[in-house]
DNA sequence: CTGAAAGCGCTTACAG
DNA sequence: CTGAAAGCGCTTACAG
């Protein structure tokens, strides 16, 4: 039914290698007859079908974007800047969602194997040592977004540093009992940034509390949901003695922490993080996170290392930035 | 380097038919050389290859989603949607980013010929009578999310009915200069909720103002920003006689609007449109598409065709529905 | 600049 | 239940 490189090939009286050419902008081609060929070939509406390609060349000039849950502002942000680069250099995106749980590993190692493209970007998979060392076996371009691993080029922002930052700001206002609006505990980001707030505290001499530490109920993706917020934030006003000022694990549960506030007329100043960018708006003293920047200069990165394999493995770090809006007034 | 199907079967001692029915659980092979060659292809990391069994089989068990913007709250929860489909039915996801102007039409068909999967999802594309009924030529199964065409299946949302709510019911608390917050005009979103909005006041004997229908300055997303509805509020406040109350095109621009509200001292009762998940949190009075019910459904009616190509055409229409709250108080 | 031919790694009737 | 063989629609040395 739709037409092949044969069909093109007899009707324009060329051979089909000739068809190829002219869809390879290989220019070994006369102008007459690459002229013809794109004539025939526009009548019927041909194009060289994507499959066949992959196969014969081995290779599919598309990058693969790997992801946990895609509905996420972090993603979100990420894969504008992914896209702002790809469109740059002529690529297509392939984005496929693997869900984050016992069998990541196996869905992650699966992706690969499928040989779906030549390059991939990892964003905020979190595998252990030896899983991703298992991963380096493949050879195969891959960078790291929102995560650290020294055999791939990896993109990342200190998580530490930027709960450091929002917890000792918070201090310096005089804070003493400084709370922190947690998620899932296990969850790489919540890790991090527990280090960094509890280096703040201890910098300042202040004990660390555990029970200061507060999360909603909801497990929807980890608990990172304006609902997490809610809950959590409503936990810490009912506590007998209320914390004084509260550090978010990110923007979005700030926003449901600023909702329990307002139905229960109890206000403390928090900060949130990520800067997403809505924050501005509502007035959100944040952590920023260049998420844009992050996934356009991995993508670069990725671009570089599928043309020369040899480069060096590259480890970026951002420093995060503090942003004090009127939420922490 | 990598091992294909012949390794496999060598290795294994049996033919890559043999190899190639294990992988696609068609049940005719005994359990022994089913075992026999799983144990070998595990061992050896072994996985079929995409490309070769598209081209091979001539399907590729992939859904193909095409959206303008990705990093959009509109599609964000239709996306979810579908994953939820998706996953339940085994089938990956390839999402698709083309770019909205003048070449939509050719980057949609580029996509559709070199045929990356046997569905697609349309996501707020929106081409003209013509346009979409050359599509129908291709004979594809395809299915449209916010459009609508009577050639494919569609799975919408009434927007004329929507903004004829929103606008409604502020006019029934009373307001009688009602302004519409808008974004680009030449929009299909924009176009209709147009129609409703004034639809409204009509109905209530009130002359239509174009003074009365404003945006912002900003050309990104077609002007479905916050910045695009901080800019369009503040205008509105400017005027030397601002409206008394607002309907907003979007949830995301009276996010904007909000805050220009705030900045100002000057407060009217607004009320956006969508009900993205946030709004909830900042008591934002809207009008609620069921995003990811339309991403769920559409798909859920793309694979049916899929199967049954001579499925009768649908189309489903939402009904939006109004949901007050802090906002319009 | 152009063509004939081999090959990419699978699937799938067709036999047995 | 299993194998031999053709074919999917391209690309790419190799010749000329």
């Amino acid at each position: 039914m739709a037409s092949t490189i044969y069909d093109i090939a007899k009707k324009a009286g060329v051979s089909i290698a000739t068809v190829s050419r002219v869809f390879n902008q290989s220019s070994s081609v006369s102008d007459a007859t690459r002229k013809k060929v794109l004539e025939v070939a526009d009548k019927v509406g041909y194009h060289p079908q994507a499959y066949a390609q992959g196969l014969a060349s081995r290779k599919s000039n598309t990058i693969m974007a790997v992801v946990p849950v895609i509905s996420n502002y972090f993603f979100m942000e990420v894969l504008s800047g992914i896209q702002d680069k790809l469109s740059e250099m002529g690529y297509e995106l392939n984005i496929f969602n693997v869900t984050a749980g016992d069998s990541l590993f196996e869905e992650v190692e699966h992706v690969i194997k499928r040989r779906w493209s030549e390059g991939y970007l990892f964003i905020s998979i979190h595998l252990d040592e030896s899983q991703w060392r298992h991963l380096t076996k493949y050879n195969i371009p891959i960078t790291l977004i929102d995560e650290h691993y020294e055999g791939f080029d990896s993109v990342s922002v200190d998580n530490v540093q930027g709960a450091y930052r929002a917890t000792k700001s918070l201090l310096e206002k005089g804070f003493k009992r400084i709370a922190m609006l947690s998620a899932l505990r296990s969850s790489k980001p919540i890790r991090d940034r527990m280090i960094g707030y509890k280096r703040a505290l201890s910098e300042k001499g202040i004990e660390f509390c555990d029970t200061l530490v507060v999360s909603g109920d909801t497990e929807y993706r980890d608990g990172f949901t304006e609902k997490g917020g809610y809950e959590a934030m409503r936990k810490m006003l009912k506590m007998k003695e209320p914390p004084e000022a509260c550090f978010c694990a990110s923007d979005i549960q700030a926003v449901g922490a600023l909702k329990a506030m307002k139905d229960t007329g109890q206000r403390i100043p928090i900060i949130g993080y990520d800067d997403i960018e809505l924050s501005e708006y509502i007035g959100l003293s944040t952590v920023r996170q260049p998420m844009r920047d992050m996934g356009y200069f991995a993508t670069q990165n990725l671009i570089e290392r599928m043309r020369n394999k040899d480069k060096a493995v590259s480890q970026t770090i951002y420093s995060p930035e503090l942003i004090l809006r009127s939420s922490t007034d």
